[in-house]
DNA sequence: GGGCAGTGGATCTATTATTGAACCGCCAAC
DNA sequence: GTTGGCGGTTCAATAATAGATCCACTGCCC
């Protein structure tokens, strides 16, 4: 598989590149580029792939016009022997967390296993506050883990670990102007499509239940909501954005707050599948079905949302393709072979489920 | 550095599979093609590519609709409890298990890490079916773990278990005259207890919504549930038991047929938490309240449960409690220190919601 | 006997790694 | 200064791989 660098002739020759210079085989300089691609048998773009690992590893210094020199010996081994753990950084026990969210990691434990590397959950309520700084010091100060996969995180979060060259791969969104290697859905298409969706059946008032926390992903979440709706051809339709926070009396207060109004929003696009769960059914304690009365669509997924009558439309998300992409980067990162560009944000598909109907 | 292509995928994996044939790790059969694909991390087309290496070097012979047969049958190595892993057995993937049982599984499978023991989770639909001798037969025979560990089992597959001497642990109930090691919630308790709560509040026609497959632990729960409306002081209590398979319709079908007697339940005990969900909104659509007009308590917990509007009464269960047990069960079969006994059922607590009341 | 689920066999497409070859600016030596 | 070799960069073509979809076959269950 292309994705585990390991497998990869460039990683490979890094291997045997490192083993060569621990040997003792080469003083002072390298072969030039040019000659390892032929005796390596490969090409020079690959040998200078697998350069590239051993310069992140600061065993050679590449000198313009002349060469690669080896700079140190002593580094490798200390490199070796790094406690090989990769720590999640998770804002509540992974039972409280959505099962889609435990899946994907769990699967990333066991693609981490099966690369020599342990996976560590840190449940680390603090970290998630608005100044999260000491507390994230502390952690990640304490535990040595060559990289941190960080979940749900808050921009300050991700400011701080920006800050640092902690290698550090967000699973999730980023905030606009922070560099940070990430994956995630594309929350902004998700929602321009719903919408698109909701209108096409007639809707005309449509609405967003959002986390309040404003976390990246519901940021581009909103972004494209609006744009999905301004950017229709429906002059008359509007959108109406409500916020709640994780408990379900907080979803109950923005959806009253939507429904005794004058004009009240007949499609709703719920933003998590808890929300969901709880929006389905105050709603049925008022009286309102589903989806003759209103029209509903998550944007999230979650295997329980199957059971649910009418099933909900959805955009529905493997947990292991999603596992596998972020084991990708990390294991990309943990090998420095490149510097990491961001995988292209996962477009899932939709599920039409029986939620929606036309306006009557 | 040889020329021939050592750097593919498919040439790794040839020589990895090669060394695991002549550990022995597989007898008789090698595992599909697709399984493969999965634990190698690794495309079926390259997995076939692999394979075709061993065919050519006579190692294994592929026959159509069956699998890949081993031949070269050197001889059955000594490596036997060299492997140190543990096999769980599961119906389904577990992405589409209730997350309550995903939860314990990784629990458990970080508490063997810590062992030494590595998890191998096998998805085999085929061994619960009614006849699944064969199935495991052919499984439990390929994989040679120290210990299995049997989810969701059936009473053919306890019994198939029970007459081996492989070490087996049921993570679940086991039928009557059965002596395996399991650990499991005291369902016939919860149920008893369940109906006692509902009686109080009295309701006095009562229904059990119960898995049509009857495994021991359904078992139990009717048995519970019967024993506490009969043993009631209430004269003109009645139980009744509907029975439902995994899907949304059956549900459906089910509480139809119990909906639509002369004399409707005014209480429901849910056996499972996704058809607690079903239940609840099948229940909406056709415009009856919880718990104004039916009070729901369900039998199994599970976190999404938590979202609902009302919460529904039901026994909470901590996985990391459970997975510890069940661990620890495992750990003491594995070293065989002693015979093991089967710790005593869990009994979780109740937690009363707001999805019953008091009978109209 | 038919339906069904699982198997290897085969094929297709999209993506990715790798190749092989350009060209650039830099360096030291002639 | 010129020259040839060096690393740095880009590019298009190619090979490997992933992932999906069919097929024919097998055995089990109904």
């Amino acid at each position: 598989m292309t994705l585990i660098p390991h497998r990869t002739v460039a990683s490979q020759l890094a291997v045997h590149l490192r083993a060569e210079l621990k040997k003792g085989t080469w003083r002072g300089w390298l072969p030039s580029e040019r000659v390892l691609s032929r005796t390596l048998q490969a090409s020079r773009n690959t040998v200078r792939a697998a350069l590239e690992q051993l310069k992140a590893d600061g065993l050679i210094e590449p000198v313009r016009g002349l060469g690669n020199r080896v700079v140190g010996t002593a580094k490798p081994a200390i490199v070796e022997h790094q406690t090989r753990t990769v720590g999640v950084l998770i804002p509540e026990p992974i039972g409280h967390l959505r099962p889609l969210i435990a899946l994907w990691i769990d699967e990333l434990k066991d693609l981490l296993i099966e690369e020599g590397y342990r996976l560590r959950i840190h449940e680390g309520r603090q970290c998630y506050q608005t100044n999260p700084a000491r507390a994230l010091d502390r952690l990640i100060g304490q535990h040595a883990h060559s990289a941190w996969v960080v979940t749900l995180s808050s921009e300050a979060m991700q400011r701080w670990f920006a800050r640092r060259n902690t290698p550090c791969l967000v699973a999730g969104s980023t905030y606009p102007d922070i560099a940070l290697p990430h994956y995630d859905l594309d929350y902004r298409a998700i929602c321009r499509h719903a919408a698109g969706i909701l209108l096409r059946a007639g809707h005309r008032h449509l609405a967003l239940l959002n986390r309040e926390s404003r976390r990246a992903g519901d940021v581009d979440s909103e972004r494209g909501f609006v744009e999905g709706v301004s950017r229709s051809p429906h002059r008359d339709a509007t959108a109406v954005i409500a916020y709640h926070r994780d408990d379900v009396d907080s979803v109950a207060r923005a959806l009253r707050t939507l429904f005794d109004q004058k004009n009240p929003p007949t499609a709703l696009v719920v933003s998590n599948s808890y929300a969901y769960l709880s929006t389905a059914s105050v709603l049925a304690q008022r009286g309102l079905r589903v989806p003759q009365d209103i029209s509903l669509i998550s944007r999230d997924d979650d295997p329980f949302l199957a059971s649910l009558v009418p099933e909900p439309a959805r955009y529905r998300v493997d947990p292991h393709s999603f596992a596998k992409k972020i084991v990708g980067s990390l294991l990309q990162m943990l090998n420095r072979s490149t510097s990491l560009r961001s995988p292209a944000p996962l477009l899932p598909k939709f599920a039409a489920g029986g939620s929606t109907a036309p306006r009557q």
